[in-house]
RNA sequence: GCGGAAGUAGCUCAGUAGGUAGAGCGACAGCCUUCCAAGCUGUAGGUCGCGGGUUCGAGCCUCGUCUUCCGCUCCA
């Protein structure tokens, strides 16, 4: 461990988070008994718990609730010319170059650009001009001793140190690759993809003419993504092998904006029924758009480490689905029987996408959950109470059963209302331990509610159900309980709100 | 990749002048307990990140290495 230098409240609080995130088997680094694996991370057994429940609640949320939308799960590999047709073989190979005096990292276009544009400044057009192509020809050969050359002749300096004392242009694959079928080589080299939506794009038809369905339609799709983030920190918020909730809704050119308005709303509907304080998002618009988009907006949560991305919402227009039209030489079209220009019957669709990382809500609503208040101990001092305040029916373990002593056929009983329980809900069973510990114990994990069977169950046949997030506890029928759970344990109650109808 | 810091029990840490490792919490077992990590008794758990060097002797000194953390570089 670090040694601990002033950390602000929000550091100690995220470190906090990390701790309980790992002694609570929500996460793991990967690889520990190895040292660890740098940003990658294994979910423990209430994380996968967790985890599984938000990617549920996503995918009802998207393919349920909405008529218009149908899930996919397409392969992890893809033919390499797909990662050509979305710009990422020339957008995530980026050549780079590093000052030796100021240690600072330069791309190498990027470097060069700037003196473009220096020379256009001083109305050196010519020069310019000759200066692009020359680079343009040698990032298109890969020619890295021929962009070191040109970067060194050309006197281009650090900005900070001021020096051209340069290392030699390397190269910073951003895309994994690996190599499909038994012998290694060039020929067979393939990429793990770094996002699913093109899993989405090029199984467009396939989805629409099986399906039937009409534009404007979506597909929905969960599934790993891999990226070799440079730097990647921050816990889970930035990882290599991460997980992607993303759905790409097809329109008709020209009405692309209705549906990325209306899906603003309705996925910052989504992050709120959740749980998520409505203070702590925002959405945050793309002043630079990328190649691909007209329009970009970003949903912002505040981590304990500031606000960042959550989750994208972009209009892609038809660069992905022309793209794939271009370099598959197969035409990617539909035909519109409403649109009354007999002109513009044919067309490629339109995009809007939205895409949030599993891991990210993952991260935003253990952050949002994890919860210090004032609590009484056993001798009835006051303490310091940790609970998660999960939503109810995300938490992990939706029920717990205990008998009060571990004797008198308590234990027995209890087993009676575990079995009853059991197959509608994650519902865990425990007997050893003093009460005051299992409670404790469920708080950590967001259990909320705990019920314990005493000698007057036995009797009367009612148990105390203790809440979570109040401690409170009430006397019920054992044969109520299945109704009072489920009230609060239903995903129903999620679905409800995303749909505005709570 | 560069710079800085750190690696001792599951966790938080101690380890004094180099003399072959300790505490608290947790875990486990038993007892006791009618409700919020209670109490009592007991038990287990560490080749001190790894590898060389110095030394009669290294958790401590030295060199290397690995990993993690913080800052920088990148993020379609």
């Amino acid at each position: 461990m670090a040694k601990k230098i002033e950390l602000t409240p929000e550091q100690k609080r995220f470190e906090d988070i990390i701790s309980h995130a790992k002694a609570y088997g929500f996460v793991f680094q990967s690889s520990e008994l190895y040292d660890g694996l740098q940003a990658v991370y294994d979910y423990g057994q209430n994380g996968a718990q967790l985890k599984n429940n938000l990617k549920q609640v996503w995918w009802r949320a998207m393919t349920q609730m909405n008529e218009d939308i149908v899930g996919i799960d397409s392969a992890i590999f893809m033919h390499p010319e797909i990662w050509k047709a979305s710009g990422h073989v020339d957008n995530f190979n980026d050549p780079m170059i590093d000052n030796k005096d100021s240690k600072k990292r330069y791309r190498v276009d990027h470097l060069i650009e700037k003196k473009i544009d220096a020379l256009k400044t001083e109305n050196k057009l010519e020069e310019a001009e000759k200066l692009n192509a020359t680079m343009d020809a040698f990032l298109a050969k890969e020619d890295f001793e021929g962009l070191y050359n040109l970067i060194v002749t050309e006197k281009i300096a650090c900005e900070v140190s001021n020096t051209c004392n340069w290392t030699e242009v390397r190269q910073f694959n951003l895309m994994f690759s690996t190599e499909m079928g038994a012998v290694a080589g060039e020929d067979n080299k393939i990429y793990l993809r770094p996002e699913t939506a093109q899993g989405i794009f090029v199984n467009f038809l396939n989805v629409q003419k099986t399906s039937g369905r009409k534009i404007p339609f979506g597909i929905a799709q969960i599934g790993k993504a891999f990226r070799n983030e440079i730097v990647a920190r921050q816990f889970i918020f930035r990882m290599r092998e991460f997980e992607q909730m993303e759905m790409q809704y097809f329109v008709r050119p020209s009405t692309e904006m209705d549906a990325y308005n209306s899906w603003k709303t309705k996925r910052m509907n989504f992050l709120k029924a959740l749980g998520i304080n409505p203070d702590k998002l925002r959405f945050h618009d793309h002043t630079k758009l990328a190649h691909y988009a007209n329009a970009a907006v970003d949903i912002e949560y505040e981590f304990p480490f500031g606000f960042k991305e959550l989750e994208g919402i972009h209009s892609r227009t038809d660069f992905d689905l022309s793209q794939h039209q271009k370099h598959s030489r197969n035409k990617i079209q539909y035909f519109d029987e409403q649109v009354e220009d007999k002109d513009k019957q044919r067309y490629i669709p339109y995009v809007v996408e939205t895409s949030i990382g599993a891991d990210r809500l993952f991260l935003a609503i253990l952050c949002e959950s994890y919860t210090e208040a004032k609590g009484i101990d056993a001798k009835g001092e006051e303490k310091t109470r940790i609970f998660l305040k999960l939503h109810p029916a995300i938490a992990p373990i939706k029920v717990a059963v205990f008998p009060l002593l571990n004797k008198d056929g308590l234990p027995e009983k209890a087993r009676e209302v575990f079995e009853m329980l059991r197959y509608d809900y994650e519902t865990l069973y425990e007997n050893r331990g003093a009460i005051g510990k299992n409670y404790t114990r469920m708080d950590m994990i967001g259990t909320p509610y705990c019920v314990t069977i005493d000698h007057q169950t036995l009797e009367d046949n009612t148990v105390t159900l203790r809440e979570r997030d109040t401690t409170d506890q009430i006397r019920v029928l054992i044969s109520d309980l299945p109704k009072i759970v489920e009230e609060r344990v239903s995903l129903k109650n999620i679905l409800l709100m995303v749909n505005g109808k709570w």
